[in-house]
DNA sequence: AAAAATCTGATTTACGTACATCAAAATTTC
DNA sequence: GAAATTTTGATGTACGTAAATCAGATTTTT
């Protein structure tokens, strides 16, 4: 049987007060009992029963989480996962609080972060913007104690205590392999569609998927980057110029959002049919895989993300170690052949 | 704040221990009291704090997985991960026993599960083998009200609660798709390493490699299935022959274990470059994949597998709903560009 | 050495549920 | 309508921990 506080008591030879003391960081004990107490629980092997501890403290885990209010099929899909999560509140323990703010906007983050830090929540989680505000506001909010996960887009450098998201640069590396292989042999021209350089995720995804091309298939030339602001119209239009002015375009990459305007592009010139990798699986890509317009899309799944942050945040909230395998967002490869 | 056996007791004007033996269905209450306890259970959108009702019992879930004692490094792997998960045994009130049994051998493991259900556990988590024995011990068990989890490969048609592991019909698509795009637009031979056909997993793999290749890639003939029993040696011999007989192979899908007898051959003929795809991600089937001897390898992550069998065996346990998604195992593609 | 400050122990209540016991009430049976 | 039976209530203990209180012991300060 795991040993519990009483054992600790009385191995150490002191109450179960000064062990509570002890335990949970209450003043009061001095420095050579402490050391006892301590000494006790490790040659013991004690570990506290959160779920006893929970009970008694009648915790439960307020957190807030910042997303953009980005019309997206990805962010909605998030805000579904997040609302099931709410939805599990109870029996969870958690208090979930959404806020949004307006994507890619530094100052509008920095004020919800201030605000957020205001109502001293369990935990926080945000989908990070690359700004120094940003950073110190995610800072002075850890350094109170409170730990920050960035949600989908980090922000190295800063004291997150976690990033529940994928490897963007290894995105990007696998959408330059799949594409360098696909096109086996053939040189050309290779398009790339993003939201914006301004976004940490879609720059790493570029990087990787340049570095590949670079590297390994020296045929395949990358053009210059359009931006399709997540947006399906303006997408659309980049991707429509792109096959106009390149007729003999070999491959296109869609690293970010707005991909129904890429998709319309591609309906509306059947006479160009280069390989297409984009990413996030909807309704949207899920069809053109289908018929065969987009080869492969990269997919991070929104619902692990979401649980991952929950169950990083409370494992930070009770200063317990997390299962990093368990923890490490993956990418999912989706071919027509494999869709679920 | 969630309501509490307090409140129900309250709403159905009955007594806490009423409550009780509505709760865990113990005898002496009348069928209109029980109806009006579950009427306010329903309202009131009471459910149980498994925490506390775990507390309370000083429950513990003993549970067995039984293991092939197969020597290849996935299997080494999977049994590694078991260990993991027992070292964590104590915070998460689980009692695991290991119990091996040799590979592929349908008597032997029919005999362990006879054993395992003499000790009455929580939950049983087996490696199944394709037999109709298995099937019946395994439905004796679910008869019992002992839940059972197939791991890794599945037995359809038993009364097993959940099958953890990957779709394996949807990896040999996978497989397919890739050679196929890989191979774009050429014509020629693929030859196909099995471990053996009398295992389900490997012959959902191989269906659904062979509908792909079929239906989209007709210049790609698939040769006929050879055997290499997942060990090193024979599995190179296999492919040493298959590289003789066919000078001119375009592509090998290996979709067994013995991979580095695979690798052997493969380094064996410099002469002859195949595409090659693999399954699970081990120190062999890593070097290949970054020496290009390989091209993709398709890997199902053990740790996921063990710790969804786990949690899915506590909820069944518990009669508690598992969240689907969370649990779907997903198939890992690797190209020697997004290598972990 | 006395006073003040600090540390420690003993004890109690609580969290939400499980489970057991005994008495009281309601119902059924004869 | 009394006895037998079934149903229900009241109550207490337990699980492992948290948190609070107050008394007593020890140490430090003056």
């Amino acid at each position: 049987m795991r040993p519990t506080v009483h054992d600790i008591a009385d191995h150490a030879g002191v109450s179960l007060a000064t062990v509570d003391r002890v335990l949970n960081r209450r003043p009061g004990v001095r420095a050579a009992t402490r050391a006892r107490v301590e000494a006790a629980i490790e040659t013991l092997g004690y570990v506290r029963d959160v779920a006893a501890a929970n009970l008694a403290k009648g915790r439960v885990y307020p957190f807030t989480f910042i997303l953009p209010s980005s019309d997206n099929s990805f962010m909605h899909g998030l805000h579904d996962e997040l609302r099931h999560a709410m939805a599990r509140s109870a029996s969870e323990r958690t208090n979930i609080r959404i806020v949004e703010v307006p994507a890619f906007e530094p100052t509008a983050l920095i004020a919800t972060l201030a605000e957020a830090r205001d109502t001293q929540p369990a935990g926080i989680a945000l989908v990070a913007v690359e700004d120094e505000g940003v950073r110190a506001a995610i800072d002075a909010i850890a350094a109170e104690g409170i730990p920050v996960v960035t949600l989908v887009s980090d922000l190295p450098g800063s004291r997150r205590a976690h990033y529940a998201g994928v490897d963007n640069i290894a995105a990007g590396r696998t959408a330059g392999g799949l594409i360098g292989r696909f096109l086996r042999g053939r040189a050309g021209k290779i398009g790339v569609l993003a939201g914006s350089m301004l976004v940490r995720d879609h720059r790493e995804r570029l990087d990787g998927f340049s570095a590949v091309l670079t590297a390994d298939y020296p045929g395949l030339a990358i053009l210059p980057v359009r931006e399709g602001r997540d947006d399906p119209e303006v997408a659309r239009a980049a991707v429509a110029g792109l096959m106009a002015e390149h007729p003999g375009l070999l491959g296109i990459y869609s690293l970010g959002a707005g991909n129904r305007g890429l998709i319309a592009a591609l309906k509306a010139r059947p006479d160009i049919r280069p390989v297409v990798i984009a990413h996030e699986l909807t309704a949207f890509t899920r069809a053109a895989l289908s018929e065969g317009l987009i080869d492969a899309v990269l997919n991070q799944d929104a619902g692990h993300e979401i649980r991952s942050a929950i169950r990083v945040l409370k494992a930070k909230a009770d200063g317990v170690p997390v299962i990093a395998a368990q923890e490490r967002i993956r990418i999912d490869i989706f071919l027509k052949d494999n869709l679920p």
